[in-house]
DNA sequence: GTCATAATACAAACTCTTTGCAATAAGGTA
DNA sequence: TACCTTATTGCAAAGAGTTTGTATTATGAC
């Protein structure tokens, strides 16, 4: 298994939460737990079971899912909805966001300017006012990397096809 | 058709940007543009499909996602991902974010507080810094909707079955 | 070691969305 | 108005992502 100390803490700390909620602590938890932490990096389930796959080969997709759910619950994980594209689960639980290429769907982190947060717990509490009781708050930029900005010229001089949806 | 003048003016609004494109002015685009006026409420595909159904009885859903993407270029539309479930359009085109209730999955609106479009520019120019060229920004809170909160202890209470996928 | 059952793997279903292709109809031209 | 080109549409089917049903495995209590 080839545990270092880091990883031992990761471990500890991830069983003393499930034990905490009478839950057991398995292998797909440990080793997924494991993998998300090496990563520091928002994941779709099947990115998370390839990087599972070498320590538990026949991990199945539903387990993955279970696992992240149950995660996410725990406040291990964040599930993060970003345009286009599958789920992500983001390892980072302090504050931040994210931004999505709308061309080629990649998505990074961006730390929240300073009046960012502020902002967003203003507008918790004014929803709040409205009766809707929010936990979270997330930003989603939208626009284009800076790969895809490079060919951006291209693109937007190509003859429209305008087939079965206008273009893109 | 029974059209009314709000409706015309519309359809006239609408006409004059498939043209400026040399597009064709069809009946779903203009049947489902005045759909979404009417209700004035981000739906997903299949609510737009319902609701233009007695106009259109035949009308398929790939022509209403087409249509609807192509309104989202237009910028007619605001594409909404609001958490589980199905991508909203969203006819309001001014500045305001959403809430979803990640119990029943309501989506509702919000109007952003005055400080919060301000932090939101603010972080796209933090953004383009990086090299990221945003051209929108989306808030979505996540928490309890009212109807939900109602029932949120008996929920809480429940003793967890710990099945597949812990609870929910 | 034994036992109850939580957690898993596997297969299949399900929801949402997109694609291929033949038929239709918008709108320019004669 | 009739004709012609091809953008749009409908239909069927495929595809991506996620969830569910069920028999089996293995955790953790005794």
């Amino acid at each position: 298994m080839n545990s270092s100390s880091a990883d031992r803490d990761a471990d500890a700390e991830l069983t003393a939460l499930l034990r905490a909620r009478g839950l057991r602590v398995t292998s797909p938890r440990l080793v997924i737990h494991r993998q998300l932490r090496a990563r520091g990096r928002h994941v779709t389930a099947e990115e998370a079971r390839e990087a599972v796959a070498r320590d538990l080969p026949g991990i199945s997709l539903p387990t993955v899912y279970a696992t992240l759910e149950l995660f996410e619950e725990l406040g291990i994980v964040r599930r993060v909805h970003a345009g286009r594209g599958a789920v992500r689960y983001d390892p980072r639980t302090d504050a931040h966001h994210h931004s999505v290429c709308r061309r080629c769907g990649r998505v990074e982190d961006f730390d929240g300017a300073e009046g960012l947060e502020r902002a967003l717990l203003a507008a918790e509490a004014g929803a709040r006012r409205t009766g809707f009781a929010a936990d979270a708050a997330a930003v989603v930029l939208t626009g284009l990397c800076e790969d895809c900005r490079a060919t951006e010229r291209e693109w937007s001089r190509r003859p429209r096809p305008a087939g079965r949806a206008a273009d893109r």
